[in-house]
DNA sequence: CATGAATGAGTGTTCATTCAT
DNA sequence: CATGAATGAACACTCATTCAT
């Protein structure tokens, strides 16, 4: 009984530690980006020596990877756990999506997501790992998309390609970002305009 | 007035191989990427030296810069010149200058100012130098939006900035390269969807 | 009486132990060289914790020194036991150590010595702890050497000290490794030609 | 004309450089070995920058190899000037050959080589490389065997290989450095000694 | 003015060694 | 006694920037 517990405690010790490094590097990398965050200065400000940081993650691309899939199996969870029921249309399910992707208060996993995904070191990592959750995200998105269009919500002539990449690119937070940071919008309020004109704009015209 | 002929030759020399730095500038950051675009490769390519280089730019951020600025430039020109009529309506003018933005054949214009404009190192410049020329097209783009809402070709209820905002994020190139490079859709069908989805989804609703 | 048994048993425990450290420690080092490897394999590869490696060898350099003195005994220990009767020649005294050191059928024992044996960083461990069992070894040679001298067999015009250094170079197995490794000769032929040349070379002249 | 002279100045003043880079590099290897020679300490002792060093070698493997490579050069250019006439003796040629090996008065050219040719991580570049003056040199020497045997000198009964290999491990410079160094013997007087035993041992055998 | 050699701070990564548990 | 997490010095290599010529 007792080496299950102390070993419990060390995994503990250790995974809260994982975590205070990803935080400290999540951080730093909103800060500075990608390519200027060293692991030095990761290692300082967590408090530990750089060799510490190599005992979790092996190498940069991997911790870098690491919080990015922990953020996107996030997002992917929260979708799954949507509570869908038949007679919600394909427009309020993806809303829901775009609501969760939004949902983070202070905007950091947005920005987060964006600064990696566009990191151009980062998109090597990205497509080398070829990141499972990020498929199953968009799949999801698709699968409404082309519900919508069977149900008759959607536009049927617009692929759905383009409604996906029309998707991502407009309700991106960080599309928006400066309408709140120097414009002084509410997300709220940019989300509901932004979420207005796509939906209206794939509506299926009237014959 | 002989000194000043001197002077004016000498200058235009100048002035020339700035230009070709430039030129060559914009083709290794399109191959590798802000970062890994460096000082000594340029110098290489354009047959100078690289101290030469630092006569022109002081630093690389300022190299980097002039090259952004000279693109907004020719965008903001090339917009100037568009030729507007009165009965032209809004969504027509803004169709044009979505044209020009996306117009280079092969996507490097857009791809250029994407890369810098998402570089997490050139951000920082930019803001410090805060680009005049982007403000005056985005100016341009603001009016023409205005123009759409009191002519009643847009929606009133959405404020301005986020239509502005929505417009450079809908209709940006590379918010949909993924649907050229990987799926074989061609630019003009990407475009013309989006810009479809974007100006009915701005379109006044009947009351 | 407990206690002592009891002593003797941890202490058999640790020599049995010691010992599988020693045989792992071989085998890597056969297999990657002195440099590359590294405390963390070893320790892996025995099955124990890093820190118990050094319970046992304080440092690095003291654990290659372990199993380098180890194949030594060995190698003196066979010397010692050979079976020398008074009516055999030096020579054959002699081929009988040569064959002593080539005896390792894998070449491991050879291979191993001389990687020590010409390691940057263990040479230096070698000359500061002045490895008895070595010079006990060469003192063997260097008997019989003499003795072959004395009783006519070898020319005693050549220094017996030349004559040694001749004996462990030309009969060295690593001198020659590529011999076996890339040419095709087997190793019996090989040091059959070698020591034919070496004891050529050093028979009394005929007046 | 002006440029020119420049330049051969400023390309003299380069080679200049390059050869303290090798020099100092050579005397810190011998010190300490390939591993333990850091770019680091080489550039301190050179007194440059170590930005300087990479200007000159770009890999650590590069300035290794260009030392090795050139001792080598220096080695077979002596060996190919060597005044051969027809009736010198093939055991001539070749003592003349070992002469060369040996003729470097500290020494050091011979423990470079050797420290280099054993080096764990040299050897690979080695091999990547495979050194053409290397070979060259070996052809040399067998081409000297291979006559020996023709014109009844040597022992035609032990392949050529054999007696190459054999050749360069007694005849190594390096293998008997402890009688210089800690036994106070004179390089001559073991050069005699050795080459009478390898000549010895592999002449043709009366019938 | 043009050059390009020289600089040196900075990067990610490794690994022998220590020591609290 | 055994553990293995933590350390931190060390390494090869890069590149924007400077400056003597």
């Amino acid at each position: 009984m007792k080496v299950p517990e102390h070993r419990s405690l060390k995994e503990k010790q250790r995974l809260e530690r994982e975590e205070l490094i990803l935080q400290v590097a999540q951080d730093v990398v909103l800060e500075k980006g990608y390519r200027d965050t060293s692991m030095d200065e990761i290692a300082a400000r967590v408090g530990i020596a750089k060799g510490t940081l190599y005992l979790h993650f092996a190498r940069k691309e991997d911790l870098m990877l690491a919080f990015f899939e922990r953020e996107m199996q996030n997002i992917l969870q929260a979708i799954e756990q949507l509570p869908v029921t038949e007679e919600m249309s394909a427009r309020a399910k993806l809303e829901s999506i775009v609501n969760i992707m939004h949902k983070d208060a202070s905007g950091k996993r947005a920005n987060l997501l964006f600064i990696l995904f566009n990191s151009e070191d980062f998109k090597i990592t990205l497509q080398q790992k070829s990141l499972d959750t990020l498929r199953r995200i968009s799949d999801k998105v698709r699968a409404y998309l082309e519900e919508g269009k069977t149900r008759g919500e959607f536009d049927p002539n617009i692929p759905t390609d383009i409604l996906l990449s029309s998707f991502f690119s407009v309700l991106s937070p960080r599309a928006h970002r400066r309408l709140f940071l120097e414009e002084g919008y509410t997300r709220q309020e940019v989300l509901s305009c932004v979420q207005k004109i796509f939906f209206r704009g794939i509506a299926k015209q009237p014959s």
